[in-house]
DNA sequence: CTAGGGTTAG
């Protein structure tokens, strides 16, 4: 542009220095700063953006030698910059100090601090920065309007929320999508949902960003099949999808196993030219690992041109989950070597790998490291994942011994993680203290009571497993259903143990009835110990019909072709029964067959499972 | 150069 003779001006200039904060070459940005207040403004909001607190203040305070006067813009720029990088009390702070200095905040100051404060959750603040705006008589100013909304919404001040909103003399798109968030950010999804639809039949022209919102709240909130519908439903009104939509809408790909709309979304990602983004490339990672498809994952994350630390968990997360161990604690080393620094979620990520392969030396060893090498405090997450690793390789006591030395009250999830692991090796003694944790902790949880009657019912001491079975009634408490999804032809069937409702279930029955003829043919028999789970009346239906998970493998045989391979997902732990007739079936019909449960994935293969029957 | 929606674990 320079040796075309074309000169800077001074709206170009600063759009350079920004370009330069972003790609830390930030002496390069100093250097073309020397020229006013645009540039200086730029420059200021560019290493706020960073998060580079120093340097901004170091910046700040130089301004007065230099004689430049800064204006509006420059405070603006840095308040924002600052909550753009997560320095919410230092956008705080260059608020207040704006306010000493005597400068009229607008529209925009106010609704950059009202976010910054939200996230703090100083709502006292809040209420007295919404005083301000209106003395200042910007009440009304659409940015304030939609910032408060958004405000009283992180605080969990719902009722403010809708009062701000009803109270806005002037409908606007901004206030509409801050009142979506902040009803599902207080689990209000099916409110938000409602009121989403209450703006599109008054007409009000949403744009990205609603539709954005409102999958991210339908993919964080178990409603991934909804997430899907709205996805499309965009596409069909006009609206189309940008990097921050398609990690918003992934989350729900994965969660169903919908591997056809989740490469859909890759497909529009790498046509509309986003794919290289960081947020899209770790949301398909993650998504393609929990379709069962983690080499595909491996594929993306070396794909990538600038990773994160979410990146590499994503990528661990996915090898752990799939039982690859080994994998998992390569991709560690390599971060170690050359990656960004590990965080707690990278240690959960490892320590869980360790426990899938169950690696209790190396498990201890990571533990420790964590600490002693990274100064990372072990969470309550990463007790859990040694409980989870050392009860289920058999060493119960140890595992408790860690309960009762660990720095903090254990929660629901190291007690859960004990009882489960009770379960496996059916240690009574144990479990009964670890159940009597979880009634109090969790007394609604029917899975606690199903695990410790199954114990009692493993050792045949039908008189406790009567009374558990008493305590659930008495609470009203039934066990969830078993519930498996399985995507066929890109629609996602949910088949629930024990209802018949499936328009293909006479098909199902007899094709299960015929392999169950074969497989006891070949000398397999049903695992007797699962069975026992369900001698309860209740459960009767569910013998005859078989878990979800068997249903689900069934009709994938009916409607895909021969040699295919069959993905399913369920909402509980696989059962003993259904794993060694799967295992059965990925022999017999010659399937690749991938389930995954709760904990992990199992990919059965020619009569094996790669969990090498732990799990 | 100035807001708002974002991916990983459990």
């Amino acid at each position: 542009m320079l040796s075309q003779g074309v000169m800077l001006d001074r709206h170009v200039l600063p759009t350079i220095i920004k370009a330069c904060a972003g790609l830390s070459f930030l002496n390069t940005g100093k250097q073309a700063a020397s020229t006013g207040c645009f540039a200086y403004s730029a420059l200021l909001a560019g290493y706020a953006r960073k998060g580079c607190v120093k340097e901004t203040k170091e910046l700040f305070s130089k301004r007065a030698d230099e004689g430049v006067e800064l204006n509006l813009v420059s405070w603006n720029g840095m308040i924002a910059g600052f909550n753009h990088s997560g320095r919410h009390l230092e956008a705080v702070i260059m608020f207040q100090k704006m306010h000493l200095e005597a400068f009229k905040p607008d529209g925009t100051s106010i609704s950059s601090v009202l976010s910054a404060v939200g996230d703090l959750e100083m709502l006292i603040l809040g209420f007295q920065i919404h005083g301000y705006a209106i003395k200042m008589g910007i009440g009304q100013d659409k940015c304030v309007v939609s910032a408060l909304i958004d405000m009283y919404g992180k605080c969990a001040c719902t009722l403010e929320m809708s009062e701000v909103f009803d109270e806005m003399c002037q409908m606007d798109v901004g206030a509409c999508n801050a009142l979506v968030m902040g009803l599902s950010r207080n689990g209000l999804v099916d409110n938000a949902l409602k009121v989403f639809r209450q703006f599109k039949g008054q007409g009000i022209e949403l744009n990205v960003v609603s539709w954005t919102s409102i999958i991210g709240s339908c993919s964080q909130n178990g409603k991934d099949i909804e997430a899907l519908e709205l996805f499309r439903e965009m596409q069909l009104v006009g609206v189309k999808p940008n990097s921050v939509t398609i990690p918003c809408l992934l989350p729900a790909c994965g969660n169903i196993a919908a591997l056809m709309h989740g490469k859909a979304a890759h497909c529009f990602s790498l046509k509309s030219g986003i794919s290289s983004n960081v947020y899209v490339g770790s949301a398909l990672i993650d998504m393609y690992a929990k379709c069962g498809r983690i080499h595909v994952s491996k594929l993306c994350f070396d794909m990538m041109l600038t990773r994160n630390l979410v990146s590499w968990n994503a990528l661990m997360a996915g090898y752990a989950m799939h039982g690859k161990t080994k994998e998992a604690i390569d991709i560690f080393q390599w971060m170690q070597r050359s990656g960004p620094k590990p965080d707690f979620v990278s240690f959960i990520c490892v320590l869980s790998a360790c426990s899938q392969g169950g690696l209790t030396d190396e498990g201890w060893y990571y533990f420790r490291s964590m600490s002693k090498d990274y100064g990372i405090e072990a969470r309550l997450e990463h007790y859990a994942c040694m409980v989870n690793l050392l009860g289920r390789a058999g060493r119960l006591q140890e595992a408790h011994t860690m309960i009762k030395q660990m720095p903090f009250k254990p929660d629901a999830c190291v007690w859960g993680a004990l009882l489960s692991s009770c379960r496996v090796h059916n240690n009574v003694s144990l479990g009964e203290i670890a159940a009597k944790k979880l009634f109090e902790l969790e007394p609604r949880n029917p899975g606690n009571y199903i695990l410790l009657s199954n114990i009692y019912a493993s050792k045949a001491m039908w008189d406790e497993v009567n009374m558990v079975r008493n305590m659930m009634k008495s609470k009203g408490l039934r066990k969830n259903p078993g519930c498996s999804w399985i995507e066929i032809k890109s629609k996602v069937h949910m088949l629930v143990a024990g209802d018949n409702s499936h328009p293909q279930m006479a098909q199902i029955i007899e094709k299960l009835a015929e392999l169950s003829i074969e497989m006891k043919k070949s000398g397999c028999f049903p695992d007797t110990d699962f069975v026992l789970q369900d001698v309860e009346e209740q459960d009767k239906e569910q013998i005859l019909c078989g878990h979800s998970e068997k249903l689900a493998v069934v009709l994938g045989l009916l409607n895909t072709s021969p040699g295919s391979s069959i993905q399913v997902i369920k909402n509980l732990r696989i059962c003993g029964d259904c794993h060694a007739v799967i295992k059965f079936i990925s022999s017999f019909e010659k399937r690749e067959i991938f389930v995954r449960d709760t904990n992990r994935f199992h990919h059965f293969k020619d009569g094996v499972c790669s969990c090498r029957d732990y799990w």
